[in-house]
DNA sequence: TTTAGGG
DNA sequence: CCCTAAA
């Protein structure tokens, strides 16, 4: 799963005027083909405000944003560094600190959370290199609104000059690097190598196994520490200071920057042997600070159906979602007058084939506005909240007609136009199933966002769908949408109602999501057969599946069916001899004493059934014939 | 509404 | 997973 990290950390001399934004942009895709951080580039106005950087902006400073040579900067470096900032006025002076310092001093418009100890620290390495203060400012890239030419800016790079005042504003949180685990092999170490425009400065292959696993930094070399920090950022350093390798890698490889300076033991992207409940109080600052609106948070290891573990993820999974719609498809016309000040020419991220699938899931066809309507869901799932797009048509200046969809970005409205897909699988007969229902839409934005975030861990992130007493909070600002969004829906759905003479028709336009079967469901499948017996699906699902949510009782009577025939083919596979991993290597088969078990319980229920009808057998639980009672499965 | 079974 | 008949 693409790891989400906003603006972990930026150094002033690497981009000189500019500062490298981590954005937030939420990067989908499963397989770690791209790196899901994406740089920023911006500048920083004289009063203190950012704008996004010109391509020109982003091929001046590549090279800042790459080599790392000029780790530790000398001293005579700052004061060239600071000259840049005057020059292009990016920075604010403040002349005076009052212990009569010179701090480059950086300020967090967004978050409180700063000045941690790694920044001070490297601060602290400054005080008698930089003089006037500075003052950095770093917001995120989405407040910024306009996009300024650079200018003239003949800055000539010096090779130390790294007065690496590095700093974290942490709106992500360091459990971004939970994600990584799910995908550790995949998790692209490179972060800017996706940036195209910024891309493809290094050219040799890091050694990403350094970084596998258990890493203690301490017990490396300067050499290996360097050799990490090359896997890390993809990026060399001759830095040969072994605290600041350590701390520097392990803020890379956690994506916290709060990392001690030594006894670091990096496991799978997180630090071990420190507090790491920091870093949930920390997303808790940030979620009453009202920061979490550029996090987005996983536990991809939480395979137990933890409440605690999973309120986060709700919580973030909301978050997700919105930020999911705020990807531009295509064409930026109709909303670039709409994002309003604060979001904007963000450089945007071609949206993955899954997004756009699963947003096309509430997309129209030919004008014609179709709503998906809610799959068959338990019923604690459809409160959960309106849907918060609407289909909408948008004319841009060439009057061409955008369906588009109203959303809400960082608190305004926007259009975000829709992307057509054909309907995977077998076309759909017919999509009208809301003509007898009621008005209001599952929330299949937020659904499809945790989806496309869940769906590649499987299971690990279904206690985040269940959790439907977690209300998906609909926040303030959509006031204005939902007024529209349900008179609208309400006359679409009046118009394709009356098109379609048809009035009694089911099923909406959407296909469920598939959601792999993992083995903590089959078992629970297992043993709901065992005690309510096979063909009690409801009673299964409400005791056993509570968790799961997205499970019907024909999914568990399928997995069920399915499962039986597994038993008759993976079984005597394996009893043969022959290699079951040559079945199928990619997939993790189901363990046989899994399959024994159906396989048993099918038989005996079999039994049950086939024969007098009520038979108990000695030792045998009679809930389990139950299921049996007059039918056969 | 649930279950069973075909697709 | 989808769809539908039947209960």
């Amino acid at each position: 799963m693409a790891n989400v990290r906003v603006l972990s950390s930026y150094t002033v001399d690497d981009s000189h005027d500019t500062l490298v934004n981590k954005s937030e942009e939420n990067d989908f895709e499963k397989k770690g083909t791209s790196d899901p951080v994406v740089y920023q580039l911006v500048r920083v106005e004289g009063d203190g405000t950012l704008v996004p950087a010109t391509e020109d902006d982003v091929l001046k400073f590549e090279h800042f944003l790459h080599n790392e040579k000029d780790d530790l900067p000398p001293i005579e470096d700052v004061g060239h560094v600071e000259e840049f900032f005057n020059n292009d006025c990016m920075l604010l002076k403040k002349p005076d600190l009052e212990d009569g310092s010179s701090k480059l001093e950086t300020v967090e418009v967004h978050t409180q959370k700063l000045g941690t100890d790694l920044e001070e620290n490297r601060l602290q390495s400054l005080d008698d290199s930089l003089s006037p203060p500075s003052e950095c400012r770093v917001i995120h890239s989405q407040h910024s609104d306009k996009l300024l030419p650079e200018q003239g800016d003949n800055v000539t790079r010096q090779d130390n000059a790294s007065t690496e005042t590095t700093k974290s504003t942490v709106l992500n949180d360091s459990c971004g690097a939970e994600k990584d685990k799910a995908d550790a092999c995949s998790r692209p170490v490179c972060d800017t190598s996706t940036d195209p425009s910024v891309s493809g400065v290094n050219s040799s292959m890091p050694d990403f196994s350094i970084l596998r696993g258990e890493v203690c930094l301490d017990d490396l070399t300067i050499r290996e520490l360097q050799e990490a920090f090359i896997a890390t950022f993809g990026r060399q350093t001759t830095v040969k200071d072994k605290i600041w390798l350590k701390r520097r890698i392990t803020m890379g490889l956690t994506n916290s920057y709060d990392v001690p300076s030594s006894g670091c033991v990096v496991k799978d992207y997180k630090i071990v042997g420190r507090d790491t409940k920091k870093d949930i109080s920390d997303m808790d600052e940030r979620a009453k600070t009202g920061l979490r609106a550029t996090s987005l948070v996983i536990y991809p290891g939480n395979e137990g159906d933890s409440p605690s573990s999973s309120y986060y993820q709700s919580e973030d999974q909301q978050d997700s979602s919105k930020r999911v719609k705020r990807v531009q498809i295509h064409n930026d016309e109709p909303q670039g007058n709409l994002l309003g000040e604060q979001c904007t020419n963000k450089r945007t991220r071609k949206p993955t084939k899954r997004y756009i699938e699963e947003l096309s899931d509430i997309e129209t066809h030919d004008s014609t506005v179709k709503i998906s309507s809610p799959a068959k869901r338990p019923a604690h799932d459809e409160v959960l909240m309106k849907l918060r797009v609407t289909p909408f048509n948008e004319a841009d200046s060439l009057g061409t007609i955008y369906p588009t969809r109203k959303d809400t970005l960082g608190g305004f409205s926007v259009h975000v136009p829709y992307v057509s897909r054909m309907r995977r699988g077998r076309p759909r007969k017919d999509f009208i199933s809301f003509a007898d229902k009621e008005p209001s839409v599952e929330p299949k934005g937020i659904q499809t966002a945790v989806e496309m975030i869940l769906a590649k861990d499987g299971d690990k992130g279904n206690h985040l769908w269940k959790a439907p007493e977690v209300p998906l909070k609909v926040s303030s600002e959509k006031g204005h949408i939902e007024a529209v969004d349900s008179k609208g829906v309400r006359n679409l759905q009046a118009k394709v109602y009356s098109a379609v003479a048809k009035p009694k028709i089911k099923r909406g336009l959407t296909r469920k999501h598939h959601r792999a079967w993992t083995l903590c469901e089959v078992v629970k499948l297992v043993d709901g057969v065992a005690r309510f017996g096979a063909g009690k699906w409801s009673e299964i699902r409400k005791l056993s599946f509570a968790s799961y949510s997205y499970r019907t009782s024909v999914d568990l009577k399928d997995k069920w069916r399915n499962l039986i025939r597994a038993t008759k083919t993976q079984l005597p596979a394996q009893k043969d001899g022959a290699c079951p991993r040559k079945i199928n290597p990619c997939i993790i088969p189901i363990p046989p004493s899994i399959l024994l078990r159906v396989k048993e319980l099918n038989e005996l229920q079999l039994q049950g059934g086939g024969f007098t009808a009520p038979v108990k057998f000695s030792g045998q639980d009679s809930k389990v014939l139950q299921g049996k009672g007059s039918g056969f499965l």
